[in-house]
DNA sequence: AATGATTTATTGGTCGGACCACCGGACCAA
DNA sequence: TTGGTCCGGTGGTCCGACCAATAAATCATT
């Protein structure tokens, strides 16, 4: 895997999909109140120039991120997204207004942070052999992962033991940040070395159910990241006002 | 608010939506391997004797969740459910998988008594004037709240104190199980006191951001109804093997 | 005048059929 | 082997129509 990654996949816009953006992005950024009742799907095809199948399909996913209520025969309601309890509008909040991004992130690890190691003193209590087993693939076998891979599924596999679906979730979710600027992190060689270390270190406190030393490796190692991060963003932030 | 909720709303079927239940209940219980390319929309259309809008507004809503990848001029494919980072999938678990339904549930309480107390602990960090107003209206005003509203909306207040969005996120995905289970454990007189205590010694603790206090507070009253629910969902198990 | 049943206009849900945009593979040519 | 072209199939959009549910207006009854 090259560090820039020159090539990467465009991204298609669909029709219904910037319609989902433009209600998204109004909802978010409060132009469209909460309880407000939307156009009727007509309305909007017709001042979008836009079929109105094009228009449903936009409003459905709206529904499905529960940021609108669809109701049969009345109209189409704006729902508070600050009460829907949907991952995926973080990742919209995010994409949609640059100025939150930082404190988002802040946020992001900060929890990741906290609950990590938990999940890690979990895992050192419940792992099985086929844990174990696969840990030694993924650190010691397959020479050709990108440390960035590697340490995806050294944590994957600790949430699997954790047995916490919902950290499992969780983790998938900052997996999705990790892809998109994990390469910053690991750009520094001593971030790499840091990482490997942090795999053989946490897998035998796993191996040997030692289950506070886990905690503690998890613990240190998401700290340093999460001051990284921050570090790195604070020096953003200054630049900009430069 | 009454208690057992007599009067709630039909759960009115859409057409695209119960395809989109079949669907989503072939993905997560195996039956649509991961990667595998579904049937073409006009053949899906076809075999369930439905039209092809239908069909994509199920599929769209399903991408929407992150369990299909629809690849225009291609089809649509499965993706890893177990990958996807979306809690609306933990309630569609719950909803199509009973089995699992009380696993789930205490992964649930699990984390929340993880990550509750440090809320709490930079909510009394963080919190301001507002803060405190906004509790001591729900708290000792608005006495025409059940102690179930009430509840939900100390958490709230608390959550937007220790500023962490994510969290905020989480317990918005909390509450909807306490909304439709809360009145169980809010049955018990007791417990209706004793989350009478909790929201006073909570408040208290944050007004004089004692955040240690905060923490234990919170700590002590999530694990109480850990274990609680845990408990009956024992009992569950029990009456149901007899 | 107040209440309850009924009608009506509006809105979302589904339909079928058409065409466009895109992809992958087959085929061909350099 | 490489690159270009063509072609069948697939998702994306469009159109116009009708069905189904809702809310508001209307009417009938008391």
């Amino acid at each position: 895997m090259t560090a820039l990654m020159l090539t990467r996949p465009l991204l298609r816009s669909r029709l219904s999909g910037e319609i989902e953006n433009i209600l998204l992005k109004g909802i978010i950024k409060g132009q469209l109140a909460v309880g407000e009742k939307l156009p009727t799907e007509r309305e909007l095809a017709r001042d979008l120039v836009v079929n109105r199948s094009t228009v449903r399909e936009a409003l459905g996913r709206l529904e499905s991120l529960d940021l609108v209520e669809i109701r049969h025969g009345d109209g189409v309601y704006v729902k508070n997204y600050l009460e829907s309890g949907n991952l995926e509008l973080i990742r919209a909040m995010i994409r949609l207004d640059d100025r939150q991004r930082d404190d988002i992130i802040a946020a992001l690890l900060e929890f990741r942070t906290i609950i990590g190691p938990e999940m890690a003193f979990r895992a050192a209590e419940n792992r099985t052999e086929e844990h174990l087993v696969s840990l030694e693939e993924v650190i010691w076998k397959n020479e050709d992962l990108s440390i960035l891979e590697k340490d995806i599924r050294v944590h994957h596999i600790i949430a699997l033991a954790g047995a916490n679906v919902l950290y499992l979730t969780l983790l998938n979710f900052f997996n999705k940040f990790v892809v998109e600027y994990g390469y910053l992190y690991f750009n520094d060689q001593e971030n790499v070395k840091r990482s490997q270390r942090f795999h053989e270190e946490i897998y035998h406190a796993i191996r040997d159910r030692n289950a506070g030393l886990a905690r503690k490796i998890m613990k240190d190692v998401l700290l340093y990241a999460q001051n990284v991060v921050v570090d790195t963003l604070q020096i953003g932030k200054k630049s900009n006002r430069r």
